[in-house]
DNA sequence: ACCTGAACACCGTTCAAGT
DNA sequence: ACCTGAACACCGTTCAAGT
């Protein structure tokens, strides 16, 4: 007689499948993810995640970006150095409760656009700080493996196929102010980030054993 | 009448083996790699190739050992800094090749003995420069995430499952003097390490900030 | 609108059988 | 000693059918 037929649980969304399929990993592994086993967590058929989901490769993309969306964003107010450590810190802390994060973000053939939302942040505290645009695309990469345990070419088209539509729009429409400008103002050369990021940290280990001999 | 049967093809063993399945990952990606794709890249059944490798399992681990071995140990007479850009830059060549690599890496759940071997070279020329154990395993931390693209805790035994026998071995026996030293002389803390490694991050980009400006 | 059962093409793996 | 074919339990996904 009412709406819900003969179980009092209620219905299936988008999130409520994001979510299980977390719980899955944190609890068996990122393998253990399967659309019988997400089902099965719900207590549903595999078959009816298809009503929330575009498929397996979408529930991976969902799941990523919500682990993204665990990363806290400090107040704009805050000093540019004490703003991202924050922000490393809780990246720290979203991976370490979920050790599979690296993995799936690894896995994943596109850089979405949380992910990139994430790091637009991040380029603007460098940027209000006063870093040239070029420095400030080239700290981002250097940052972001140490947070979050991998790194990804953001701007280099050949390595990844087509970009999230959502994506391009975001970018091309100003939502994401300064990745905009980091495409217009930076040149990218892989080459050069490397050598930057590499001679950045030999010469901090250099420095810190130095002071650890006269210390 | 002769040995081999009717086909003139020399038979598998493990490296042919390991080899068609990175030759299958860099054409189309690791998800290709399957047995009986891998079976199909050598003219064989997949059933053949549990002759030659443990199954799905320890051909991925394979895999990931013989990338490690594409990184160049430099001699040992050559300058700390300019032997760890070598070996960084050798490093990245080989995750340029094989693109799929850090997704590898991340995804095996144990970190094994070629992996080990590699850092612990890394370890040893720090050692030798006059870094403290202490400060020289952070140091690695520091590095492997920006070389390798990804970051793995190596020390901590609660993230990983039991450790390969063969890399018990190599430890205790002595072949890993390096690790071995780090193992009892530095303190393990997790979260004191990545304090440093970013600390080493921000300080460098905020010098290499001032320099850009009075530049 | 949401869920299901049966079916399809795949996957890793076992095992008995071939040479 | 090495390779194979058939089989098993799984997987993602489609589709027609249910409510």
């Amino acid at each position: 007689m009412t709406r819900r037929p003969r179980t009092g649980r209620e219905p299936l969304n988008r999130e409520r499948v994001l979510r299980a399929a977390i719980d899955v990993a944190d609890a068996e592994g990122l393998d253990a993810v399967t659309m019988r086993r997400v089902g099965q967590a719900l207590g549903v058929e595999a078959m009816s995640l298809y009503n929330h989901v575009d498929g397996k490769d979408a529930l991976l993309d969902g799941m990523a970006d919500l682990l993204v969306g665990e990363i806290e964003t400090p107040p704009a107010d805050v000093e540019w150095k004490e703003a991202l450590r924050r922000r490393a810190w809780s990246g720290r802390a979203t991976v370490r409760r979920h050790p599979w994060a690296p993995a799936l973000f690894a896995a994943r053939p596109q850089v979405r656009l949380p992910m990139v939302a994430y790091l637009d942040g991040v380029t603007g505290c460098l940027l209000g700080a006063g870093f040239s645009p070029q420095l400030a695309h080239t700290a981002v990469h250097v940052l972001d493996s140490r947070v979050l345990g991998f790194t990804r070419d953001l701007f280099d088209p050949g390595v990844q196929g087509m970009p999230d539509p959502a994506l391009l729009e975001a970018m091309t429409g100003g939502a994401l102010p300064h990745s905009q400008r980091i495409m217009a103002e930076a040149v990218h050369d892989d080459d050069v980030e490397f050598a930057f990021g590499l001679d950045l940290i030999l010469d901090g280990l250099e420095r810190a054993r130095d002071s650890e001999r006269s210390g």
